[in-house]
DNA sequence: TCTTGTATCTCCCCTGACGGGAGGTTGTAG
DNA sequence: CTACAACCTCCCGTCAGGGGAGATACAAGA
């Protein structure tokens, strides 16, 4: 029979856990006095501690290690751990690239008024128009005309909230004018097309987006660290990319103040 | 302005979390409601919570990002941060590394009573006799005397608590009769070598052990599943394994009741 | 104007596997 | 008889929020 204190240097475990263990119902000491209410350990909880300390070194939890120890299959239980360890492990990984990134583009100061970040772009009913346009930005003109259009068609149309509207580039390359481009606007419900405006369904998807503060010529830049970004930390481009307008001519006067959202969905491979 | 729950949904945050940045000085919105506490959030905050996001996908605490944000440099927080990531990836691959030795290994009925522990065996003064014993089991008989002499030389001399005896075995190889062994004892303090016997000091060493149940016959056995184990787990065994004896002949009739528990220094490369 | 439903608020407790410490009792050695 | 080490229970803290109760605020329809 040995005091706490002895078995805890016995099996290198520390005596606040040989008690939190007897709380938890994994492992009781052989007797506890009755009066004083002192722990006694034998050899038998040596064993049995020892099968502990290897499962808990495998990452198990201690709900799970119960289990085990009351007969239940280990098996399953490990194959669940290996799983949350592989994807630990991704997960790990992916962030060591991150930081990577992040250090060693530092040395750029370009860039380093950008961040990356990873969301997923939410599901939404949207409008679309797609139109060819002859300058960069030309086409904030056409949306005034395009805003009461649609206020024509359907007055009871509302755009969703908070408001989502975007534009997608159709061209797979880079274009200087006569850019293909989507425009699309987020409402609460679907209506029948009409002319070229179509309604559709976007499905939720994984994007790596980044933030573009000031006038829409630096939105290159931008452009530049997302493609760097995603390649760097091993990501592939799955679809067109977005632009989502926050804040623009129609709310803030300086160009200065202008925030852009780009939106540029990825598969992990 | 924008009310907390459209903010949430613009940053795919959730209402929580943007509560608790509040409180944790992280991210405070633009404004807040003097009489009804609600909280407005502008575009300011959401380029703010956009560079948030990106430091705690890439991991770091709260505390951290805050003062990242009040002007501290992020390099050196964040080549901490890989420091970590770089050990979290070694632990994960150790723990994955041992869950397939488990599933694995557990295939042979044989081993599935075996299982391995890494610990710190501790530092401690022994005294140590070596000797060569004519078969496996002989030097069982040598110790009784070994006690007495020990007690006669040095009467006030007192074993470590817990006990700790265990051999080393000397031989590189395995042998059957005429084995060299040193016999060792944790005692509380040195005192000057006499004889054959050697006072001395052993180093704290990582080790791999094993616990074996039952008859000494059995031991090579659990010899096999501790080397197998360190194989397969990337591990180098860095000095003679110990034997250390917990329950024996002198305390329990049954062979069946007899505990050892092989302690295997290594290196983990 | 009233009602209803939704959005928001604060406050409190919960997580997992222990660690730290207060304050009290027990065991042992001199 | 007195130190002092060992042991006990009880309570609080971790970290980044999640869950829920109960109260108030806002927006839209009758």
């Amino acid at each position: 029979m040995f005091r706490i204190g002895e078995f805890s240097k016995m099996t290198k475990t520390t005596i606040k856990t040989l008690r939190y263990y007897d709380e938890a119902q994994l492992l009781k000491p052989q007797e506890i006095d009755p009066f004083t209410g002192h722990r006694f350990y034998t050899t038998a909880q040596l064993l049995k501690l020892h099968r502990i300390q290897s499962l808990r070194q495998a990452g198990l939890s201690i709900e799970e290690i119960r289990q085990i120890l009351n007969g239940k299959d280990a098996v399953p239980l490990l194959e669940k751990r290996r799983e949350e360890l592989m994807s630990e492990l991704s997960e790990t990984q992916h962030q060591l690239s991150r930081i990577q990134f992040i250090l060693h583009g530092k040395e750029e100061e370009y860039f380093m008024n950008y961040t990356a970040t990873l969301k997923d772009l939410p599901e939404c009913i949207v409008y679309s128009k797609k139109m060819t346009v002859p300058s960069y930005d030309a086409y904030f003109e056409v949306l005034p005309a395009l805003g009461q259009k649609m206020a024509g068609k359907y007055p009871d149309l509302q755009c969703a909230k908070p408001e989502y509207c975007f534009i997608i580039y159709l061209d797979g390359e880079y274009k200087e004018k006569d850019i293909n481009v989507e425009y699309c606007e987020a409402v609460t419900e679907m209506k029948p097309d009409f002319d070229d405006i179509q309604f559709k369904k976007m499905a939720s998807v994984p994007a790596v987006t980044v933030m573009h503060k000031g006038p829409y010529a630096g939105l290159s830049q931008a452009y530049a660290f997302a493609f760097q970004w995603i390649e760097e930390n091993g990501m592939l481009v799955a679809d067109s990319p977005r632009e989502s307008y926050i804040d623009g001519i129609w709310n803030k006067e300086s160009e200065e103040d202008w925030l852009t959202e780009l939106q540029i969905p990825i598969t992990r491979p």
